[in-house]
DNA sequence: ATCAAATGTCAATATAAATGTAAAGATTTT
DNA sequence: AAAATCTTTACATTTATATTGACATTTGAT
């Protein structure tokens, strides 16, 4: 929802799209002022401000060009929004347990994420770097116990240790292995590994970009 | 546990998260007042009393915003939705910013993703493998005419490619780097490329995790 | 290509309107 | 009695609006 025009934004957008209307390209700002009847910068300034509100958008530096943006009345957004829950930071050695911590909450497109009961961990390490998923992503998960070949799963490993790997089934076991040649894939027995979800997706912030 | 609410801060605090719903910000005082048909200083006390029993949160001294708190102290979901428009193509002439190229929108944390008017943007490709950005990826932009050093951005060449690469000033040039051994580095001349905005993060879904 | 005109930008400054704060005291609720 | 609520009024701060002038860039005619 965009925010509400004060009195004189709307009285300079209802100018701008009048002038638009009639010749086909906008005014410039001088003329603008004149008509107006205030000065070119305070037109400026203006602008600007309904650029910011994502009335109207420009671009380049001195560039004249100037795009009236309509109402897309999407209004769906509230009902888009789904909010899950960030599992507390897995680190080796720590219990299950003990990820039940609060690490907070993540609000996201349900549309994108279909599913229920989704849940968001957060990624300590390189392991997977060549899956594209990086240190500090946020893997959206979607609760499952067991897995097919070839996923990438969240997995708990002698009950304490939880991972983000790509899951292989073997004849006598399971190979989790990371997407990262620094690290070497690990096989263990059925009984070694809990499959605790599957992941669906990621979700990196600005921090995350700056590796 | 939170302390209770009297009936009339109930009333105050849903009123409020009702306009944060409907409006995406809570309202002034005076506002609030004639609403609820009583004086703005009597809505800031009760606004006071509800900061002191931690259900909302503001800030600075004169500052107009508020923050209303879910019971984990998290900033309220509605409140941290932010939605944002998915360019699709990049067409030939036409500007990002021609509605008719928006291929919906998306609903994001505006925890994680601070800024105004970001957009996203469909990868296409994997030339930025190797920095964690694949194929379909939908890449969160922050729209910006520069770039410094290092960073990852969006660029128009020639007016009318759009592409994401990491960007590298030289002494008579811009340098776009892939991030992927199997592409070459490209480089421009000044007026051959411009800047539209720079990546601040990624949102994957689940048909990106597939391949 | 060159140059003048038109145009957009920026900074400093000023003013008005909107908004948040505080104090003092009255009324109502608990 | 104590706490919560309310009103009025004065004041402080922020935001929106406006002006002027110097400057950079683009446009268009020559």
């Amino acid at each position: 929802m965009r925010q509400q025009l004060t009195q004189n934004q709307q009285k300079v957008l209802d100018y701008l799209k009048q002038q638009v209307k009639d010749t086909g390209i906008p005014p410039s700002l001088r003329t603008a002022a004149a008509e107006l009847d205030i000065s070119h910068a305070a037109v400026a300034q203006t602008l600007k401000s309904l650029e910011d509100k994502s009335y109207i958008r420009r671009e380049g530096r001195y560039s004249r060009t100037l795009y009236i943006l309509e109402d897309t009345g999407e209004i769906d957004a509230a009902q888009r929004q789904k909010q899950i829950p960030v599992i507390g930071r897995i680190t080796a050695g720590l219990p299950m347990y003990a990820q039940q911590e609060w690490g907070g909450s993540l609000v996201l497109d349900a549309s994108v994420y279909p599913g229920q009961n989704l849940f968001a961990l957060k990624i300590q390490g390189h392991s997977m770097k060549n899956a594209g998923i990086l240190d500090q992503d946020l893997a959206i998960c979607e609760p499952r116990q067991y897995a097919r070949d070839r996923e990438i799963v969240v997995a708990l490993i002698h009950h304490e240790e939880a991972t983000v790997k790509r899951f292989f089934l073997l004849p006598d076991g399971i190979e989790l292995r990371p997407e990262n040649p620094d690290f070497t894939p690990q096989i263990y027995g059925f009984d070694e590994v809990l499959i605790q979800g599957k992941v669906i997706g990621i979700v990196r912030g600005p921090q995350g970009m700056e590796g």
